[in-house]
DNA sequence: GTACAGATTGAG
DNA sequence: TCAATCTGTACT
């Protein structure tokens, strides 16, 4: 069964642990391309330095408004009430908006993808209330379908996926390119949680338990 | 306009 | 251990 907006709609950390074991079905040239949740990391917004959001000097509200009109093509479709949603977006202490990352704010189940290095996507899923800019990261998958490319890494798993930035934005409540359907549970004693990958710069944000993948499975990524 | 680092990966 | 590769972000 298709999971619904009140899914994602709920706290970030709760989200990204529950999305263990949930399959992510991508509909490609009359394929589906079929891969089970096996870790993810949360990003919680102006709380956490290493989210994307958080602004290590205030970024003027003159500054913010700008960016958000600039690129309002881009979200208008997704977003409820746009009012306030600005509104919310200009009263968070310590957020940040830039073109890439606007996506975030996005009420819970829309899609935050960007390019890292270069080379690759990074697949992120919105989670929680429109105009707060909070995030789980999709790092690794157990391929249910067959594939060259093995989709144990946040990389890898969109080439797997045949993700791109034209899905920057993208509701999978909605979508019929993409959508997640329930999988198998699993309990808090089969989940690990550990420190998140590649974000030292985050200072004591780095320490935090927030990502979390399922016990003794083998395609987690390695660290 | 210019510099620089990054939520990674695979090769050596 | 290290370079590839290029966009977003910050600062001149």
């Amino acid at each position: 069964m298709k999971l619904d907006r009140n899914f994602f709609l709920r706290p970030t950390l709760k989200v990204a642990q529950e999305l263990l074991g949930k399959l992510i079905i991508r509909k490609y040239k009359n394929k589906l391309l079929i891969g089970k949740i096996v870790e993810t990391e949360a990003y919680i917004g102006p709380k956490d330095k290493a989210s994307h959001a958080y602004a290590k000097r205030e970024q003027p509200k003159k500054e913010k408004l700008k960016i958000i009109h600039q690129n309002w093509h881009r979200i208008e479709k997704y977003v409820e009430n746009k009012e306030k949603f600005i509104k919310r977006i200009l009263k968070l202490k310590n957020a940040k908006v830039t073109k890439r990352n606007l996506a975030e704010y996005l009420k819970g189940g829309h899609i935050y993808i960007y390019l890292v290095y270069g080379n690759y996507y990074q697949l992120n899923i919105t989670t929680y209330k429109e105009g707060y800019p909070e995030c789980v990261l999709i790092r690794s998958l157990e391929p249910i379908t067959t594939d060259n490319i093995i989709p144990n890494g946040p990389g890898k798993l969109c080439q797997y996926l045949k993700l791109d930035s034209s899905f920057w934005g993208y509701d999978l409540v909605d979508g019929d390119k993409i959508w997640l359907e329930n999988g198998e549970s699993y309990n808090s004693s089969d989940i690990i949680k550990t420190t998140r990958i590649g974000i030292d710069y985050a200072e004591e944000d780095a320490f935090l338990p927030w990502r979390f993948y399922i016990k003794n499975n083998k395609w987690v990524s390695k660290k």
